[in-house]
DNA sequence: CGTCCTCTTGATTCCCTTCAATATGAGTGG
DNA sequence: CCACTCATATTGAAGGGAATCAAGAGGACG
């Protein structure tokens, strides 16, 4: 069985199976946190790389008026900046949102690793390439779409990125472990508002979010509104609104 | 004479004589642009990297409602990623903002700069980490910071941008060559309300913009009213607030 | 069973957009 | 050299979307 991270990376390159075998060598080394636990602060001298193998997590930064902005997810398979060694210190704090098992590569392992495999090396600069994509997809939502375009285009994202690490068969429902209060902190918004927008959409019958589990009612509805063009996501896989 | 992109690269990293007559040999070619010209669409095949020699510009997306959100600024000795030519279409366009010029290196070119010189890597994945960072930082303001807040934020990470890259004597006025409704669509505000705030900025007597330079009449509140971090530029320079 | 966190909804306030009009300035052609 | 045009800048007025304040409900957990 290969873990999410192998199950990502597969389908950004052609892996070898002693790539795959490379991989999965490569984040034996696991730990677990509970939720809610920063993996690396503001600050910090980088370590490692960090790799989600399952859980949740999140990169945020907090401003001197004490508020939070989130500025990305990390899903089962998703890692961080292969280089992140070479800055002198951290710009931001990674934080688990749920459990999550953790695998760290050393850099002298990280390295070792790019040297061998140029597929490995081509996969995980597609994985970057995509991360950036996602910040500037992100950048865009919050500078000129509506709150409910925004909160709707997150729903599309999370979706398709989780459709594509899963490996699960295409359904509507996905598991969505996180709270209204993370979502505002994510998408610039208040709480109460996000609480607002996610009943309008429930009450325009595209999506509904109950019990930590988001529910996609109308796909082709709900990318509409939220104006999701999934190319950044550079997936040339399944759309969303094909699936169906 | 070393061009803007040498004197950017020679900052992250200790670049070998040899690797500054590599770089310049790499960005002999070079092409020159009027302004408000795109270099590459979304939607196009990636081609070589673009290496901003002079001249500004910036990477926008059309959203389908006709309004575009710029999500960074090219600026003198800046260049996109060095791994793009992995992804199958481009997910934003280039445009020039001013009359430029660009040079470009194919992909082989820089796969071979980058198999001969380890310290032109480092440095060249030290900018993409800071352009990651910026992101990120944008991302930070749209969603967290006031009006106020986001354009002296922005006007700050340009100051010290240029400033890095100048090699200038440190000034406190510099070229900005930005419209206000580029500035609009940079920060996600209207026009209208750009200029309200920059008036504002200007009657609390820390910037003023006029004739498309940016001038800093009190960096210290400047720095105060933005919030501003520089460390995610990951600078070990002068900070703005110490070079006066 | 009490506590805390999250969710939900209402009321008020205000920041920012939109609409509108005028001013300023650069570039163009007569 | 001066009208003309168009882009940009500036300011006012009005409306709307979202934050804030506030209170109650539901649910998880020790």
């Amino acid at each position: 069985m290969v873990n999410a991270f192998v199950r990502k990376l597969s389908g950004l390159a052609d892996l070898a199976e002693e790539d795959v075998a490379t991989l999965v060598a490569s984040t034996r080394q696991t730990r677990h946190f509970p939720a809610r636990r920063d993996l690396i602060r503001e600050g910090d001298r980088p370590g490692p790389v960090f790799v989600v193998l399952s859980g949740w997590a999140c990169r945020y930064k907090i401003l001197p008026s004490g508020t939070r902005q989130i500025t990305s997810f990390m899903l089962p398979g998703d890692s961080c900046d292969l280089h992140i060694a070479i800055l002198d210190e951290m710009d931001h704090s990674i934080q688990t949102i749920t459990k999550a098992a953790i695998a760290t590569i050393s850099r002298p392992a990280m390295e070792d690793m790019l040297d061998r495999s140029p597929r490995i090396g081509r996969a995980l600069y597609a994985a970057q390439l995509i991360d950036e994509a996602t910040l500037r997809a992100w950048i865009v939502s919050m500078g000129r779409r509506s709150s409910m375009e925004r909160v709707a285009h997150l729903m599309c994202e999370l979706y398709v990125r989780l459709q594509g690490v899963a490996g699960a068969s295409p359904s509507s429902t996905v598991e969505l472990p996180v709270s209204q209060l993370l979502l505002a902190d994510a998408l610039g918004m208040s709480p109460v508002h996000i609480n607002r927008v996610i009943r309008r959409l429930r009450e325009a019958g595209v999506m509904e979010i109950s019990r930590r589990s988001l529910r996609i009612t109308d796909p082709v509805g709900l990318v509409h509104v939220a104006g999701f063009d999934e190319n950044y996501l550079h997936r040339r896989l399944k759309t969303i609104a094909t699936i169906y």
